[in-house]
RNA sequence: GGAGAGGUGGCCGAGCGGCCGAAGGCGCUCGCCUGCUAAGCGAGUAGGGGGUGUUGAACCUCCUCGAGGGUUCAAAUCCCUCCCUCUCCGCCA
């Protein structure tokens, strides 16, 4: 959530960003809402005060003086109740819509409200030329037997797969060499729960915004994370770090679960667009002067996993509108992808400044007090996207699929055949 | 799942209707002292909201002793519901 500050004293700031991001909300009527919200609060509390400080009399009374003084406190509590009853109602309202409203928006992010309207910001490695007829990874997978979306349809519907053989084993490869790579970078590697509590979805800005995308598990009251992002942020809800504990990175594995409501119809092929997939998660808890040069770092960190994996891509400043809820500048990396004969995202690191911070009440202490820190994301690697992206750009012509130098100690093979 | 115990400040731990946002200890910070270190002495040390006000001073006030309700003029203290932790038993990767 953004800091209330902006509504009082810079709306006209808060006004251009939501209208980058085609938000309408009208601020004149919220900021009223808000002044009333304190006004009755003030009202409140005066009344309260003055009740207790007739009440600290009462043991020190008697007789007549001690039942009046008894009687009047009564009337101002009853009052105080009355008071608070409505003070509370109006923050409700309030932040029924403040809590709805995005991260304010970074200056140098896109322009455009679709996710066409991202800038290209650079590119790496050309696009393979092929000699012969180039397969997608369903045909490659399935020849193999590494790869199987029929039965996973059969067993668990549409939108999954089941990994096998060799390929298991390079997500395998995948995720270790990209955890060796990050702990070489300062981040702790970390297996979090992935059913979370309400409230850690709440508080990363995933509700109530984008609940339709969520899993939930009703009876437990609890619900199956789209990224280690959710469990990661919220490992230190309502902590206050030293500034000397600054920065804070992890990365995070963890099996990522995601309804995919209102894509019916999109990437229906294979695993590229999945219910259930795998990623490594890159996350940084910074002092809000860090954020952007941590930006940087995020960025830097994904072009060297996937320069690592000779994959050709490029990088785009999404656009404002397409930001999602928390994200102040987002960047995606975009594989190539030879079948699609075109860049999609494999990965996306976002700064999200203060906002899930606040909502999760993570601060530290600064020179002038405690303020709130700023939280990073980045996937690292995104296994299932990732492992198409090998197959399609590596595949040779009798189907295999080389292994890039970088995975192969890890594989222990240098060729995925059957 | 069954039985019991408990959740208080960074940590340990007292308090069981008002003088308690909270004794004491540890830790930490600052200062003093001892020619290092250890020890010692003094002071400070929870978070958040609102108001007056400065612009990164101060003051006033409200809320917070797991969470949410309730009783009372008054609740860390009494009552209810929920959550969590620990111990024992059962089950289990």
């Amino acid at each position: 959530m953004i800091d209330i500050a902006y509504l009082r004293d810079h709306r006209s700031e808060l006004a251009a960003s939501l209208e980058r991001r085609g938000v309408d909300v009208d601020l004149d009527e919220l900021a009223n809402l808000d002044s009333q919200r304190r006004r009755s609060r003030f009202e409140a509390e005066e009344i309260r005060a003055k009740q207790k400080e007739i009440g600290k009399s009462i043991s020190s009374l008697s007789g007549d003086a001690k039942q009046s003084a008894i009687a009047a406190a009564g009337e101002l509590a009853d009052r105080y109740k009355t008071l608070l009853t409505s003070a509370d109602a109006l923050d409700e309202e309030f932040n029924t819509t403040w809590t709805t409203l995005p991260n304010l928006t970074d200056p140098s992010a896109a322009d455009g409200l679709e996710e066409e309207d991202a800038i290209e910001v650079s590119s790496h490695g050309t696009p393979p030329e092929f000699a012969f007829e180039a397969k997608d990874h369903v045909e490659l997978g399935s020849a193999l037997g590494v790869l199987d979306v029929e039965r996973a349809a059969k067993v668990s519907g549409s939108r999954f797969g089941f990994i096998l053989g060799k390929l298991a084993i390079v997500e395998f490869a995948l995720v270790r060499y990209t955890m060796d790579y990050l702990m070489g970078h300062g981040f702790t590697p970390v297996i979090p729960p992935v059913l979370v509590r309400e409230s850690a979805l709440y508080g990363t800005g995933f509700f109530p915004g984008d609940a339709e995308q969520v899993y939930s598990i009703p009876d437990d009251d609890l619900y199956l994370v789209g990224t280690s992002e959710v469990p990661i942020a919220a490992f230190h809800g309502d902590e206050i770090f030293e500034s000397s504990e600054l920065p804070i990175r992890y990365a995070g594995y963890s099996t990522c679960f995601r309804r995919e409501a209102g894509t019916y119809g999109k990437d229906t092929r294979g695993i590229f667009r999945v219910h259930q997939f795998d990623k490594v998660e890159m996350f940084s808890f910074v002092e809000p002067e860090a954020s952007q040069s941590e930006h940087d770092f995020l960025l830097a960190r994904e072009e060297e996993l996937i320069q690592g994996l000779e994959l050709p891509y490029r990088v785009v400043n999404v656009a404002a509108g397409d930001l999602g809820s928390s994200a102040a500048k987002k960047y995606d990396i975009e594989a190539w992808f030879p079948s699609q004969n075109r860049y999609r995202e494999v990965t996306s690191t976002s700064n999200t400044t203060d906002y899930q911070a606040r909502r999760l009440k993570i601060r530290y202490r600064g020179e002038s007090g405690n303020q709130f820190v700023h939280t990073l994301n980045g996937t690292a690697t995104a296994v299932g996207r990732t492992l198409i992206a090998l197959m399609e750009n590596h595949q040779l012509e009798d189907g295999t699929v080389r292994i890039p130098d970088a995975l192969v100690p890890y594989t222990g093979f240098d060729l995925l055949d059957r």
